[in-house]
DNA sequence: CTGAAAGCGCTAACAC
DNA sequence: GTGTTAGCGCTTTCAG
């Protein structure tokens, strides 16, 4: 059989398997087999068709492929927001999945969909709307709900409810929270104030409950006055800082949920001439890339994530390849205090 | 017309639009009807539909709806990799597209594919996978072939071919370079060596011609020793930082292509009992995060990352609401230096 | 060894 | 107002 040499130019647009067959002057059928290395087809004829895919610059449609068929090979992080928590994360998941044959999708879903306006949830509808078709499976950061019962494997990171629902990876939110305040107790501070994260997470909840802790652990009563709601985002943490620092008795030292609030808290501090750590100390929480080059340097509790992002591929991973390893469904990472320059002793 | 109390339970998995119609006793057209607010379908039915829809749980899948339908309403950044200079690009696009109505998706594809192992043109690939279909638009980072003639709109950042191909946008190049060199000079060096970026980047080429441009109008001979190939990653830039520091006649002074093989040279040169600044000076090129908090701080050129990644997305809003937009079709960044402490005078 | 046809989940004409 | 039908681009039995 011999093949007439390129009948029909590509058409205007991205070719399709379509235009291929047609070009080569066969089958669509042949040319998938072709594509996706199927026995059955003559070394000719693979031969020429090869030839012409390259030719057109074919490359065929992730979504159709994806449709058709079960796997895709492309594991999904789906995200609320692309900020400095979610990015650190995807760092260490793209460094992870080098060389495992996985491609790396990252979705921030927001509006739009049938039950539109909610904000919670975003979670679940991002899921659906990739799962069960474009990803094979997915990493979670920050759900606020419970992990659906997905048509993909999924390991959520830092969740809403902690190590309860699926397979979870966080780090020792208690635990740093209370290095924490105990680091501004011992450099002499008691009016240490909380500005706190979003309540729809666990991490937050946890973060408050150390800071209580660390306090009564040291004897110094628990104000309500000093705990204000700061959400996880600088805008957010506006009006509680603004709050905190009007106070009649003003806290000497704050202890934010994590940096982004820590960095805005301090802003405004110097926006009242309050200066960041002469009169007043600050500790954040996470350390993302910006507390350390922040002015002053952040004193804050640092979270490993990229290794955090690295553990959840490997999870799931095993969890794709293998059964069901249940053997690490909750991996728990420490949590470590950084002291820079944004903490002092008490005067 | 009176609907059964829910005749059916949801099937296992996730759920389709047919298991909405047939739950809720509906052909699955008029659940179409009702998920996208068309006309024509009767108030009660619309509710009862609606009422399903939540019960179950559904949503709709963007890849078959993407795969039928036109738009998408979703935005898709291609990179080779998620790393830091792609990250903070994509935080100032994920920034500049809140509440325009478009979700963001990334995408790092690498193997696979007919024409597989060649790692050139990874751009033209993932296009071509997702567009057409998933994504309304792209924004491709770091592209090393030209743009192909995409069926999506397509903004390209930091491109191979510099302005020259379509929609670009980048920073001075030239200029940033030039500025790095000098702030050597006048520090005193004149044994200066750089570690050249990609070659199949545009930008390491002008990054390279500043600084041969900064070494002659200084009137400092060029000394091809001195010049060495980095890529623009950590483990390729290690070689080219042992070769630099192991000459008989060693640099005072680096110019580093870019900030992630400026930290290499100075943990390769730290290795090697060299101290940075007091025996070498080192710049570097990009200002990512970890470059102000790197030990010692990095003197480097800032490229202004999140505005660049809010200029792509204006100017790609720009092509995909309004019409062809040339008015801005290659927007060019400042570069500036932003002196730390990894450079000190000569000794 | 190759091609025709069904169908993944969904939307959009077009009937009824 | 509602249902039927024909694909979007692809893979995959199953005939030829």
């Amino acid at each position: 059989m011999t093949f007439p040499p390129t009948p029909e130019a590509a058409p205007s647009g991205r070719a399709t398997i379509h235009d291929v067959a047609r070009v080569a002057g066969v089958s669509v059928s042949t040319v998938s087999k072709v594509i996706n290395g199927r026995y059955g087809v003559s070394a000719k004829t693979s031969a020429h068709v090869l030839r012409v895919v390259t030719e057109l610059g074919y490359e065929s449609s992730l979504i159709a492929a994806s449709l058709r068929r079960g796997r895709t090979h492309v594991i999904g992080v789906l995200v609320a927001e692309f900020e400095p928590f979610a990015l650190s994360l995807l760092e260490g998941i793209s460094e992870a999945l080098q060389g495992t044959g996985y491609d790396l999708l990252s979705y921030a879903g927001s509006l739009s969909g049938p039950t539109e306006g909610q904000h919670e949830g975003w979670e679940r509808r991002s899921l659906s709307r990739l799962g069960g078709t474009l990803i094979d499976g997915a990493i979670i950061v920050t759900p606020t709900v419970e992990a659906p019962s997905a048509s993909v494997p999924v390991v959520a990171i830092d969740p809403h409810t902690g190590p309860a629902g699926a397979t979870t990876v966080d780090s020792d939110n208690l635990e740093g929270a209370i290095a924490a305040t105990r680091h501004l107790i011992e450099l002499g501070h008691r009016r240490i104030a909380h500005v706190r994260g979003r309540r729809d997470l666990e991490s937050a909840r946890l973060r408050e409950e150390g800071y209580r802790m660390a306090l009564a652990e040291a004897g110094i009563a628990f104000d309500p006055a000093l705990v204000v709601d700061g959400g996880y985002r600088s805008e957010e943490s506006t009006p509680a800082a603004e709050q905190l620092l009007s106070l009649a008795d003003p806290p000497t030292a704050v202890f934010a949920a994590n940096d982004l609030s820590a960095i805005r808290t301090i802003e405004i501090a110097r926006a009242h001439g309050i200066s960041v750590p002469d009169d007043l100390s600050v500790v954040g929480f996470d350390d993302i890339p910006a507390a350390a080059s922040h002015e002053p340097p952040l004193t804050t509790i640092r979270q490993p994530l990229r290794e955090m992002g690295a553990a959840a591929v490997r999870i799931l991973l095993g969890k794709l390849d293998g059964g069901d390893d249940a053997s690490d469904a909750h991996v728990r990472m420490p949590a470590q205090l950084v002291i820079r320059a944004s903490t002092a002793p008490a005067r």
